[in-house]
Parts: structure tokens; C-alpha cells; sequence
RNA sequence: GGCGGCGUAGCUCAGUUGGUAAGAGCGCACGACUCAUAAUCGUGAGGUCGGCAGUUCAAGUCUGCCCGCCGCUACCA
């Protein structure tokens, strides 16, 4: 009865540090939900890797006077890094610079070809005499004919932000070394979007509950007519075409290869674990699901692009959702750091606990639109969601319960106040599983931290500090009730917090072990101090 | 220009297919409690749902126009 459910999350360009808005867009929210996942019994496949080819690498490495690879290598070691201090729980997090990944490319690539999706076209490019290399439109530079803007690119006009073609520059020179560009044909291969789009829009049509932002955009970009897109470039650094014919100084694309690493990592994953064709698991049956976590600019390559590489490949799974989200934007960002350009992901990773940075990042997930958040907000969230309600929660009955120990040997009955705060529980259990594989993290959220507010609401109506002093039997039963909820509480905060959440639940000795519903507690054992869950801003 | 999104309490945001007196958290005011990292809990004030005009028995929710912000327009991925 479990499923099989294929996690796959943007992968980032290897030119440059992520920031907490590339977090909380992709990796956290798609860690949350592999997690509630794995906990509830499914078979999670969580893949992504560090992109490695594209010009913005090779330009950085030309400015750093280093090469591509060097770049490529210090930035994957540090989103290596990053992943294990978030705890972001890949399966596989690859590179696209494995022979793997190549071979995959080249399978592709030649089975596009084969089935007709693949030709070639000539066009017009911009070059460079002197360096004798061809140049990507928005590294041309020139007169914009519609505005005279003196520094228009070669894709669009800074002045009057019209669209240009390079060719329409007056005065055209290279941005990287100021040598007047020529324009000279060059071929190559394109994907047939043309023939593949026709058969998006009826599988578009089946995706009712896609967000609305990106069904929206899915289909409009369908509607007005997909064009032929050239997926080789004149490249040094890139994936080598398959095939000969156009000589080898042209690589692949890399955006065409970039979304085809959620299969090479996968069958990469397949290999590593001593089973080849397990990946097949997710993108053969047909029963799969697949759910693609990445940022609103990644849009058209997730719901359109990659749908049709997939149709043309044949028997691969296309995506059951494209959950992207729009962006956090960090308000007061650069006010607050103190050396110059705003605070790194790094300063955020040294200064704030794991879970505390990914709580304040899931409650503002931008899932609908765009949503502020300002370092201000982080820290009270800190202050008054996680340690206040949720930490002291905690201690509150771990404390209460160490010192009367004794009394929750011999718990009395369940009264109806018990009862009910444990039947909310299970109603929680429910509904934030729902919420969670509906991909509304931001809300399944909330409403965890609105079963931590009952579990205080009912220790301050039943006052066990009161009853125990009376009658220890009844008190115990409220510790016993109330340590039971907690167990709750870590289990629904488990996929947002998973290293305080496991802390929590494995300090409570327990007769059952349900990681996504309630649990006996063991009656009889002792608790051990806990201490502090969350640490206080001052 | 075209296409798309957004504009709901001071702040950050929810508001299914139009239908009981518009919601949450924070902040604010007042109160309860004292077990807990002075933490917790309750009550209350506060909004003509960007503007105008329509459709409808009924619109935050549909239509048109207008204002403001943003994104895309395909060699940024």
C-alpha cells in the first residue's frame, strides 16, 4: 500500500552562494515533504545535485582566472555544507559532471534524436574575432535601435526593456572583452517543441489542482505556440554531443541537460545502492508519483519543457506536480550585516540552530505569492513560537513530571478534558497529513503550532501544579496526558524540525512506536532532563 | 505593447465550486495563573476586503474599466 514518491528539487547553479530565499523556495520545502513521506510509510526518492556547466560559471572562472572546474568544485563543497547543516535529507545529491550523468544525456539525446525531436538548424550568432569564440546574446553589447540606449544587451534593452536580437545591435561589441562583434552561422541541434507541445496541453488539462500561478503559466506558454529551442551551444565547458557531425567545439546546452539529472541521479542512486533498475521504480510505474520542488523562475522548464523531453523520450514518468514557489523576499537584510552586501546563508547557519531557521523559513513559505520577511520577524518567531509556546511546552512537563515522579506511576482514568486533547491529536495527525501532501506546508505548519497552543490551553485548565497536591492519582493522569501530547506535538513537527522533534520524542519512553500518530507512553520509566529545545535572541 | 500574478485589520498572511453577522498569528488594551527559558491562558478594540461600474435574491469570491506593485515575453536558468 506504500507509494512511491520521487522528490526532485532544483538544482543549483554551481556559480555562486544560495541565500535563504533559495531555501525556503525548493530544498526546505521539498525535505519537509519527503520526510512527512518516509514517515507515514512511502518510498521516498529525494534527488538533486549541484548544475555545473553554463556560461555564468565559465564567465566567473575567466574573472577569477581560475577554471570552470575549480569554481564548480568550491561551491558544490559548499552546498554540501549547507545540506548538512539544514538537514536536508537527500537520497542522492550528485553533480551533473559524473560520466553517469553524461551517459544519460547522450541516451536522451539520441533516442530525441532517433524519434525525430532532435534536428538541426542554422543560425545567426554573434562572435568574437579576436578571442575567437562565439558569444551568448546577453554578452553583446551595443546601441539599442529603438531607444539609442548605449549599453543595450543583445537580449533585451536596459533603457526602454524592449526584446532585441543581438543582430539588431548597433555597434555590437563583446561585454567580456570589448572586441566588436561579428555576426557568423553557426548549426545546431533544437528541440522539436513544436511537434512535442501538442500533446502538453491535454496532459496541462489534467492538473487540477496545480497551483494557479504555475497551470497559468503552463498553459498560456503552451497556448501562444511553442517554438523549436537550440539545446547545443558553441562551448568549452559543457556535455559533449553524442554525435560528430558538428564538430566538438559545440556541447550540450545546459538547460537541456540540467532537468535530465533528476534521472541520471536516480538511476546513479539505483547503482550506488547495489540495485541498477531501481529507479525504475519511480519513473516506470506507472502507480509513481513525482512532485518537482523549485523556484517560480524555473517554471517553464518544469511544466513545459522537461514534460516534453519526457513524451519524447517515452515510458517516463511526466510530473504529477510542479509545487514551485514564488520568492521570500529578506527585508532589512542589508541593514543588519555588518560587512557590506546583506548576510550570507552562512552567517544565518553559524548564528541560528537548524530547526529554528527552517521553522521561521516553512512559516512564510511564498506558496501562493511572493512574501516578505524581515530578520526582525525570524527572531521573534524564535523568541515567541519556539521557545515560548513549543520549547517551554516542553520543559513545563518534563519538569513537572521529574518532580513528581512518583505520581504518574499510578495515573487515575481519562476524563473527558484528557480524552479530548488526545482525539485532537489524531484529528491533527489527519489533517496536517492532508495539508502536507497537498504540498500547503505553510498552513499543515500553523496548524501543528495550533496543537502545541491546546496542549497549554489544557495544562492551564486542568492545573495539575494544583491537583497534585490533592490528588496524585488524578495528577498523574493529566502528566501522563499531557506528556502523551507532546510526543504528538514532535511527531506532527517532525518533517519542519527533525532534529528537536526526534530529540524530544526519543527522550519519552514509549510502549507503541507510530511516528505519525499517537503513542502509549511507557507507564513507570523516568525522564531524563532534556534541557532547553531553542535558544533565545536577545 | 502582450500575457500572467498580486493589492484583505498597524504588520505578516488565510480566505474551497459566489451564500450564515469577513478569519489567523503578531502588535495593542484589560484580566487569569505561577508548573515552566518572566514562559502560559482568556477577553476586547481594530477592516466600506486598491478604486469605480455591472451581473445576481446574494460578491472579498464572477465581468468590464481604472490605479499601484511584480514577473514573464523563450541564448538567465
Amino acid at each position: 500500500m506504500s507509494k512511491n514518491i520521487l522528490v526532485a528539487v532544483a538544482w543549483p547553479y554551481a556559480s555562486g552562494s544560495r541565500h535563504l530565499g533559495h531555501i525556503g523556495g525548493a530544498y526546505l520545502p521539498a525535505d519537509i515533504f519527503a520526510r512527512y513521506h518516509r514517515v507515514i510509510g512511502n518510498n521516498v526518492l529525494m534527488v538533486s545535485g549541484s548544475d555545473a556547466h553554463g556560461t555564468p560559471i565559465t564567465v566567473r572562472a575567466d574573472e577569477e582566472g581560475v577554471e570552470p572546474i575549480d569554481i564548480v568544485n568550491k561551491y558544490h563543497a559548499e552546498f554540501l555544507d549547507y545540506w548538512e547543516k539544514l538537514s536536508i535529507s537527500w537520497d542522492n545529491y550528485t553533480t551533473t559532471m559524473t560520466d553517469n550523468h553524461k551517459d544519460v544525456v547522450h541516451r536522451i539525446f539520441l533516442k530525441l534524436l532517433e524519434n525525430g525531436y532532435i534536428d538541426k538548424q542554422k543560425t545567426l550568432q554573434a562572435y568574437d574575432p579576436v578571442d575567437n569564440k562565439f558569444l551568448p546574446d546577453r554578452y553583446v553589447e551595443g546601441t539599442c535601435p529603438k531607444c539609442e540606449y548605449k549599453e543595450a544587451r543583445g537580449d533585451q534593452c536596459d533603457g526602454c526593456s524592449a526584446t532585441l536580437d543581438p543582430e539588431e545591435l548597433l555597434n555590437p561589441v563583446s561585454k567580456l572583452s570589448g572586441n566588436p562583434a561579428e555576426f557568423k552561422e553557426t548549426e545546431h541541434f533544437f528541440l522539436k517543441l513544436s511537434l512535442l507541445g501538442k500533446e502538453l496541453m491535454p496532459w496541462l488539462e489534467t492538473k487540477t489542482d496545480w497551483r494557479p500561478h504555475v497551470i497559468n503559466w503552463a498553459k498560456s506558454f503552451v497556448k501562444e505556440g511553442l517554438k523549436d529551442r537550440a539545446i547545443t551551444r558553441d562551448l568549452e565547458w559543457g556535455i559533449d554531443i553524442p554525435v560528430d557531425d558538428l564538430g566538438d567545439e559545440k556541447k550540450i546546452y545546459v538547460w537541456f541537460e540540467a532537468v535530465i539529472g533528476y534521472l541520471s541521479a536516480s538511476i546513479e542512486w539505483a547503482k550506488n545502492n547495489g540495485n541498477e533498475d531501481a529507479w525504475k521504480d519511480w519513473w516506470e510505474n506507472e502507480d509513481a508519483q513525482s512532485f518537482y520542488f523549485i523556484g517560480k523562475d524555473n517554471v517553464p522548464f518544469h511544466s513545459v519543457i522537461w514534460p516534453a523531453i519526457l513524451a519524447g523520450y517515452e515510458n517516463l514518468n511526466l510530473p504529477t506536480n510542479v509545487p514551485a514557489n514564488q520568492y521570500i523576499l529578506i527585508k532589512g537584510e542589508k541593514a543588519s550585516a555588518s560587512r557590506g552586501v546583506g548576510k550570507s546563508l552562512s552567517d544565518y547557519l553559524s548564528e541560528w540552530q537548524p530547526d529554528a531557521l527552517r521553522y521561521t523559513l516553512a512559516s512564510v513559505l511564498p506558496e501562493q505569492s511572493d512574501s516578505e520577511l524581515t530578520e526582525d520577524e525570524m527572531i521573534r518567531r524564535n523568541n515567541e513560537e519556539l521557545v515560548a509556546t513549543w520549547g517551554n511546552l516542553v520543559q513545563r512537563v518534563f519538569t513537572l513530571i521529574r518532580n513528581n515522579n512518583e505520581a504518574i506511576n499510578t495515573p487515575s482514568a481519562l476524563e473527558s478534558v484528557d480524552q479530548k486533547l488526545l482525539d485532537q491529536a489524531s484529528e491533527a495527525f489527519n489533517d496536517i497529513g492532508r495539508k502536507i501532501e497537498a504540498v500547503e506546508l505553510k498552513s499543515a505548519l500553523q496548524e501543528s503550532m495550533r496543537y502545541v497552543s491546546k496542549v497549554n490551553v489544557y495544562l492551564n485548565e486542568t492545573e495539575p501544579w494544583k491537583v497534585l497536591k490533592e490528588d496524585s492519582n488524578r495528577g498523574g493522569r493529566i502528566l501522563y496526558t499531557a506528556l502523551q501530547a507532546i510526543d504528538a506535538c514532535a511527531n506532527l513537527l517532525y518533517p519542519f524540525m527533525p532534529t528537536t522533534s526526534k530529540k524530544v520524542s526519543g527522550a519519552i519512553p514509549k510502549d507503541t512506536e507510530n511516528s505519525w500518530n499517537l503513542n502509549e507512553i511507557k507507564i513507570g520509566a523516568e525522564l531524563t532532563e532534556i534541557g532547553h529545545l531553542f535558544k533565545k535572541f536577545d
